[in-house]
DNA sequence: CTAGATGCAAACGGTTTGCAACTAT
DNA sequence: ATAGTTGCAAACCGTTTGCATCTAG
């Protein structure tokens, strides 16, 4: 089916993890969702599946670089495919879409800032709320 | 005695809030602090004061703008004395400082990214984890 | 005098964990 | 066969809230 979905699970057989139907269900499911998604949504969109297996699950995908965690202006927390490579967000606060942006600029600026404040980078980041193109 | 303390039960009374003894001490405490904190260390350095009082009374000195609360990567919480206007955070992992930085050609491009995607700007958040200068 | 502030303990919401039953490999 | 996985319920942790009491203005 979704061709995302089957590379994740690969990704999980590769890293030593077993492919069973709650993760397949999960994986669909995001797959699925197009989009950022909480705990919440996804919990209730694999209704057969335990609440325990759904955090497991999603923890294991951030380990496997399968899932990133994004955090909101709130504290509240969602998560989405990740899309691998460096990059930055473009939140909207109307409908809650993440939008994934990078400039190398930027990140020349950020660490030209860094590294004049004697500050040894390990990482960063930069998240931007406010409408997206389609609420605005 | 705290110069920061006092101009910040100023705001207090200003805003409508009553000075009362428990908000003088987490004030105090707040200030011997000089840094960022969580409500945790917050509560342990003011014993006499109850966890709810506390945690009412961040919530009030956020909204007065006396504090501003910054999240780390991990997603924990902590809050520090607001420097006031707009700028960045450069988050130490191993001593927790947070210190603030600007760069005004950082945020035009900013603005440029949201604008060529669309987006309608409300608020951004930039924050640069890494080590400090004195930790390095 | 009285609206606002406090402390306590109970409630809360999101996340984690212990454990016995199950299953992919 | 067996180490990994699951579901459930209970535990957890940070935060909020209801309420009776107290106090700054």
């Amino acid at each position: 089916m979704t061709t995302q979905a089957e590379s994740s699970s690969e990704r999980l057989s590769v890293g030593g993890h077993r492919v069973t139907a709650p993760r397949r269900a999960i994986l669909d499911a995001i797959a699925r969702a197009g989009g950022p998604f909480t705990i919440e949504e996804l919990t209730s969109r694999v209704p057969a599946v335990g609440r325990a297996t759904v955090f497991r699950t999603v923890k294991l995908l951030q380990e496997s670089e399968v899932l990133c965690r994004v955090i909101l202006e709130d504290g509240s927390v969602r998560y989405q495919l990740s899309r691998g490579g460096h990059h930055h967000h473009l939140i909207c606060s109307e409908c809650g879409t993440v939008t994934d942006f990078s400039d190398p600029e930027l990140d020349r600026l950020i660490h030209e800032n860094a590294g004049s404040a004697g500050f040894q980078l390990d990482a960063h980041s930069l998240e931007l709320y406010g409408r997206c193109a389609s609420c605005a």
